[in-house]
DNA sequence: CAGCGAATCTTTCCACTGCCAAGATGCGCG
DNA sequence: CGCGCATCTTGGCAGTGGAAAGATTCGCTG
């Protein structure tokens, strides 16, 4: 929309950067399903086909959040990993609730791209960043599992608003706790 | 689409259940996203404009969805109840897997209208199910919280595919080795 | 420094969607 | 029998995704 002074209105610039913030913006706003296209393209002030380039269609533009998204929880995870599973659950939970827009694209996947190579690559980091954290606890082959579904689970659960009702806290105690329940 | 022979173009019978069940076929062939009031009139065969005289707009045909599926949630937990924590949310996974369409408009409350009132009570019905079974077993407060996250954590991972490389075995006994971890 | 190919963005168009308003139909109750 | 109301249809409007074709500028090559 704010195009600097005497820019030509072609060659934004930076046009896929624009458009993937607009996307967090509007999907924060009104969820994965109620953002359009050309209101990304209208609030990165270009013409509705001007992210054609850059992503294709709608698909990838949600893939390449999808994917920032996941490099961006690894990033998280691994800040933590040296502080015991705990905090790197916490730290799951922490992420989807402060980069929300990003989550709710991650675990969708009838809204991407399915071959997409970046996409896959970063997801299979941020999940063995944390089942390994969690394996090194118990020799089980599940507890891996066990706690990604644990700190996934909580955190839908708050971000639906399905448990605001018995945890006024905030969520980061109530997702510390809830992991030292399972790793004590 | 099929109407019965000399049965008059108005008057379909019971519209109400013909587009709840389009929506779930609908839903599980191209997701919640991806569904059109348009197209479930025409599965039920009738007019474009049919459906909303008895739901309104799109967001009433997810939100009775919505409440059928947690009022079918509720039956399958009652069901278990009496066998302990783990079968119940044994339960709560195979009800997620094979109402896969129920429960992905469930937990989507940006696709509901919020006041409803015959969602809140069924959503409320299900939740204490589950909770309760849990928190009999540990008197810890967060115990029941545990519990619900980690079933519908794995629930969400195994529909979203992101569990399918580990497990190749079906996907009650992985559950039940999960939920046995938290509640041995 | 000229100019040419490629990248980037715009304009135009079509089928489809959600929703609203107005009209048509037939069921059930007096 | 006929009248009111629930049910369904038709038609219309603004907005959307995507394809096609054109306009503009970048950057490389000579």
């Amino acid at each position: 929309m704010t195009r600097f002074v005497g820019m030509s209105p072609y060659h934004h610039g930076d046009l896929r950067r624009a458009v993937l913030d607009a996307a967090v913006a509007a999907i924060t706003e009104h969820g994965p399903a109620g953002i359009s296209l050309r209101d990304l393209a209208r609030r990165a002030g270009v013409s509705h086909a001007g992210p054609v380039h850059h992503f294709g269609d709608k698909a990838g533009v949600l893939t390449a959040l999808a994917a920032e998204g996941f490099d961006l929880l690894a990033d998280a995870l691994a800040a933590e990993s040296d502080r015991g599973f705990v905090e790197v659950g916490v730290a799951y939970v922490r992420f989807a609730i402060e980069h929300r827009a990003h989550f709710e694209v991650m675990f969708r996947p009838e809204l991407h791209r399915e071959d997409d190579a970046p996409l896959a690559a970063a997801r299979d980091r941020a999940g063995a960043l944390l089942t390994s954290g969690a394996s090194s606890v118990s020799d089980d082959a599940m507890a891996g599992v066990a706690a990604w579904s644990l700190m996934h689970g909580f955190a839908n659960l708050w971000l639906t608003g399905a448990l605001r009702a018995e945890l006024l806290e905030d969520p980061d105690t109530a997702a510390r706790a809830i992991a030292r329940i399972l790793f004590p």
